[in-house]
DNA sequence: ATTACCTGTCATTAA
DNA sequence: CATTAATGACAGGTA
């Protein structure tokens, strides 16, 4: 957790907030390591992971984003969500009452200056200004203890006038969170006390109500850190601001907020942060510095991970009209985790322009509601359309679902595009349908339909924080000290056939086995896998794993049950004082496997034992590739069905072309048919009677007027006019 | 308590 | 015949 209170002090939280208050959504488990928990895990602990609300599913919804279902209060969502719009309102409509150096973030740090910066002094701050305004942000720092009681009744004076915008519900509301709060125990001034050990408290997230913020009554829980709040106190708690604020976490869910140990989550090593602000607008919590890094450099670190993350969506199948169009998909692990810098599902003034563009409205859903993303990819190649439709800049933008807001230039042109599509397919069946749009539309469908396939895939890994390390590890470990025939990975395993290629799939298995997914990053080249089993890493985006091992409940889970199913056999060993290792035992070959067991000296009983060994971790293993065999030819024929899904739709649509062709054709002949026999005279002059002769083609080619009454005797030419066509 | 899923193990078969 | 891979079936654990 150290790590992650690092990660967390180094500007995530600071840049989210900023961009909360800009009216942008982030989701903040982009950018975490994918060896991280999703943020709202780390927040509210791992069994938030099933009380969560997905907000990735609910983009899409009414007003782009929204609540889970399950939600048990809907009520405060929406009054939440009432609070935040106007917050939001003011920020689009440029009221300058948004103050960001309302905030008074608190550095600790020994001998420090007490300072505080009202919102009074810098009234005209603008969002925009925020990400330049480090050092102005750092003069703002302040000392809890610093701070007098003066100061705290002026922040309380300053904030007043803007509470008193705030309607009766508005209140209750907030009393409502509070009391949800207090209930889990957690309390409002959690994020305010500084403990000594100076590893607590390092924000403080309130709104203008609260003027006890620095309530010295505060208590901190010497042994677990975690604050401990008096019920008599107004301040919002932490979760109640998240919540407020819809700083990406599951909105419009309290009970989740009300775990009471997110403060012990939150707070890294740096000092309390204490603010204030005007209006309506709920402050959100800084960190204070105390990060190696300062403000300028974590602003440059998360700049340079939105490029990658925009990168990655520039190369990413994910698409705005994927996620606009399909809300109900987004279940699918990858969809949440397209992160955008620029992401935002509420558009602030700052973004709306770009925005504007790439909202798309509802209206083709419907159409679609029965294909899965990977249908949409590949029989509509969105991908390219996108590419194609939006510039690079634009694609970071991807998250974008709400389409109520703004009006879209682009969604006419995409829609056409869409629907084209359908009609296409329609007219196809219809056999209505011009070559040319078959023709350009096929191009396009071709071109990116494999790419799609195979890209819509996000490389997170389905398993990577679950797949167990304990078996495989103490594997591979041993095996590379040792040289012997071991699983696990890459490096290892072209060692093995360099040794000895005796376990053929074993190579091709260590890449694929979940088995022996140390290295997570095993699947990031296997896309494909995200499909296969169950993804507990939801929000968990791919990124290269770190050294430090970290446990996510998968890892737990796994290393604790693979400590067992290991250990057994490990331990049966050690019991019968095997003198060599279970990986040799298991993955030597035969003879090198016979040697060993003739230079010791061994008992029938340790013999049989080591042959049990053998045979189990030989038949786990195989047990394992079995299993990896069996997803991949599902997956395979999952592959196939689409792609003679496209190829049928291909065909349908060539047939109708060529259907409507043939109709031309004969028209065409029918024409000339016509033509021909209007001409035709018989000896006197006469034009012949339709109703008595006919043209008849022969099958050298020749045309001959034969009458009606001689049809089916085509012997017979009583009049002949050579015509050659 | 139920359920779905994961993983290891056993039995069996075939190479 | 011994070894091994493959695989279905089952059990135990986890969430």
């Amino acid at each position: 957790m150290l790590s992650l209170k690092k990660y967390l002090t180094e500007g995530l939280i600071q840049f989210t907030i900023l961009l909360s208050l800009m009216g942008v959504r982030v989701d903040l488990d982009s950018y975490l390591p994918s060896h991280l928990p999703p943020l709202h895990e780390i927040i509210l602990g791992p069994t938030s992971a099933y009380t969560q609300t997905q907000f990735h599913s609910l983009r899409g919804t009414a007003d782009g984003y929204g609540v889970h279902p399950k939600s048990v209060d809907l009520d405060q969502f929406f009054t939440s969500r009432r609070l935040l719009n106007r917050v939001r309102a003011l920020d689009r409509l440029q009221v300058p009452t948004t103050e960001l150096d309302a905030w008074l973030v608190h550095r600790e740090a020994e001998g420090s200056v007490p300072s505080a910066q009202t919102g009074s002094s810098r009234p005209t701050d603008t969002p925009q200004e925020r990400p330049g305004s480090d050092s102005s942000i750092r003069d703002t720092l302040v000392t809890e203890q610093g701070r007098s009681t003066e100061e705290v009744e002026e922040l309380g004076a300053t904030a007043q006038p803007g509470s008193s915008d705030l309607s009766k519900e508005d209140i209750d509301l907030i009393d409502i969170l509070w009391r949800q709060d207090i209930d889990l125990g957690v309390g409002r001034e959690d994020f305010l006390q500084h403990d000594k050990r100076n590893d607590d408290m390092w924000e403080s997230p309130q709104d203008d109500l609260q003027v006890d913020i620095l309530d010295p009554t505060i208590q901190v829980d010497g042994e677990t850190g975690e604050n401990v709040r008096h019920q008599d106190q107004t301040a919002l708690s932490l979760e109640e601001c998240l919540s407020l604020l819809d700083v990406n976490f599951p909105f419009g869910d309290p009970p989740e907020f009300s775990d009471p140990t997110p403060s012990d989550l939150l707070v890294p090593d740096s000092g309390p942060v204490a603010s204030t602000q005007s209006d309506e607008l709920l402050s959100p919590f800084l960190p204070a510095m105390e990060s190696p890094l300062d403000l300028e450099e974590q602003w440059q670190d998360l700049m340079s991970l939105m490029d990658m993350q925009v990168m990655d969506v520039n190369n990413s199948t994910e698409n705005p009209l994927y996620l606009s169009l399909n809300p109900p998909t987004q279940q699918d692990g990858n969809l949440g985790q397209v992160p955008l810098p620029s992401c935002s599902r509420d558009h602030s003034a700052v973004f709306a322009p770009t925005m504007d563009i790439l909202t798309v409205p509802d209206s083709p859903l419907p159409q679609f509601s029965s294909h899965n993303s990977s249908d949409l990819n590949s029989t509509f190649g969105f991908t390219n359309l996108t590419g194609i439709l939006f510039p690079s800049h634009l694609n970071s933008t991807t998250n974008i679902t709400s389409p109520q807001i703004l009006p879209d230039p682009l969604g006419g042109i995409l829609d056409e595009a869409l629907l084209d599509e359908i009609s296409l397919m329609d007219l196809a069946l219809e056999e209505g349908f011009s070559q040319v749009q078959t023709t350009q539309l096929q191009e396009e469908l071709d071109s990116d339909s494999g790419l799609s396939l195979d890209s819509h895939r996000s490389p997170v890994s389905p398993s990577g924080s679950e797949s167990s390390s304990s078996s495989s590890c103490s594997s591979s470990s041993s095996f590379s000290e040792e040289g012997a025939v071991g699983y696990s990975s890459d490096s290892e395993m072209i060692d093995q056939e360099d040794s000895d290629g005796a376990i053929g799939y074993q190579p091709e298995y260590s890449k694929f086995c979940r088995m022996s997914s140390q290295n997570p990053s095993h699947y990031q080249r296997l896309p494909f896998l995200e499909h296969v089993g169950h993804n507990h890493t939801y929000n968990m985006v791919p990124e290269e794993p770190e050294d430090k091992p970290v446990l996510s409940r998968g890892n737990r889970r796994s290393s604790g049950f693979l400590d067992r199913q290991a250990g057994r056999d490990e331990q049966r060993a050690r019991a019968m004082k095997i003198p060599f290792s279970n990986d040799k035992i298991i993955n030597l070959p035969v003879e090198e496997f016979n040697e060993l067991l003739t230079k010791y000296q061994l008992s029938e009983a340790q013999l049989c034992l080591v042959r049990d060994i053998r045979r189990r971790g030989k038949n786990k293993m195989a047990a394992q590739n079995c299993r990896k065999r069996k997803l991949d030819t599902i997956l395979n024929l999952e592959q196939e069905v689409k792609r003679l899904t496209r190829e049928r739709t291909s065909q349908l649509r060539e047939k109708g072309e060529n259907l409507r062709s043939l109709q031309q054709m004969k028209q065409e002949v029918e024409n000339l048919y016509q033509e021909v026999f209007s001409q035709l005279r018989d000896q006197e002059g006469r034009p012949y009677s339709s109703q008595r002769y006919a043209l008849h083609y022969t099958s050298n080619g020749n045309i001959v007027l034969m009458p009606r009454s001689a049809e089916g005797q085509q012997g017979r030419r009583p009049e002949k006019k050579d015509r050659r066509k």
